[in-house]
DNA sequence: GTAATTGTTAAACCTAACTTTAGGTCAAGG
DNA sequence: CCTTGACCTAAAGTTAGGTTTAACAATTAC
């Protein structure tokens, strides 16, 4: 009956939209520490609602989880998060995303360029100097994109 | 020693910058239709090439293989495509690239808004709006940059 | 007091887009 | 004849970001 007992998993899933399963895969990855009531099950408190907020947008932003985490542990250890502190984080978002837009813009004026010569040729089209550029970062999943194709 | 025999799957992948795996997969994707030779190999013929131009191409749009295989589909069978095939398939690309760049534009200025309150707070910030209309597409990775994080 | 809800774990499964491995064929060169 | 290199297949492994399942414990509601 204490107040202050924190939020349930349950209750910060419905509060952050997130599935409770998303939630301890998130603990599991280092990117929320919980701490246990009596009886073993996870207690949050508002601070992680907020951690959960940064999760979902940089998400949307793009970011791996690894590089979230890597964001959150920057955040002052011991105290509780200020303003000043999401603030000061929210601010490489900015950077990463405006660089975002700029490649983009560029596939796109290099595209225009092409649509009128319909070459797609290996050897000519600017469109294959992006890609050169991209290189291989390693196996796995390459999905760049929510989008449904325009077609 | 005929003139025509075609490009070997090796020979291919040297040209194109792919791995003669991804290749194989591609096949096995329905995106290239290769023939074989009497000895059971691959032999594949320049059109390939563009297909294979194309598939990269859509990839760094962030269309999904059978996103792309749709497209490619699309060609004309029993011939090999012209050059007006391949620009009328590339305008989808110019429809769907400016919808990303709209909505990261979008993004980044909802970010503008919040980097000076610091918010990032569920109930408030104009970035979940975002996030909501994304909804459930059902699991999986949803990787959506290649860029570092700027931070 | 008991049923329903919510929580716990570990392990298996999922998709996308490939790569790797294991085991085997085929052609050319020395 | 033997080796080297490119090719073949089928199946399993990889990565990210989770979900699903199974079997069980704790809390809450009546």
């Amino acid at each position: 009956m204490a107040v202050n007992e924190g939020l349930s998993i349950g209750a910060l899933a419905k509060r952050t939209g997130l599935a409770v399963s998303a939630i301890r895969y998130y603990e599991a990855q280092g990117l929320i520490a919980p701490w246990r009531n009596a009886g073993g099950q996870r207690r949050f408190d508002r601070a992680d609602l907020r951690r959960l907020s940064f999760v979902m947008i940089a998400q949307q932003f793009g970011f791996t989880l690894p590089q979230i985490k890597a964001e959150l542990d920057r955040l002052p250890g011991g105290r509780t998060p200020t303003k000043a502190d999401w603030t000061r984080i929210s601010e490489g978002f900015r950077a990463a995303l405006d660089a975002r837009i700029v490649t983009l813009s560029k596939l796109r004026d290099n595209l225009d360029g092409c649509i009128g010569c319909g070459c797609l040729s290996l050897e000519a089209c600017a469109l294959y100097n992006p890609i050169d550029q991209a290189g291989e970062k390693g196996p796995g999943p390459r999905y760049l994109m929510g989008d449904e194709p325009a077609a």
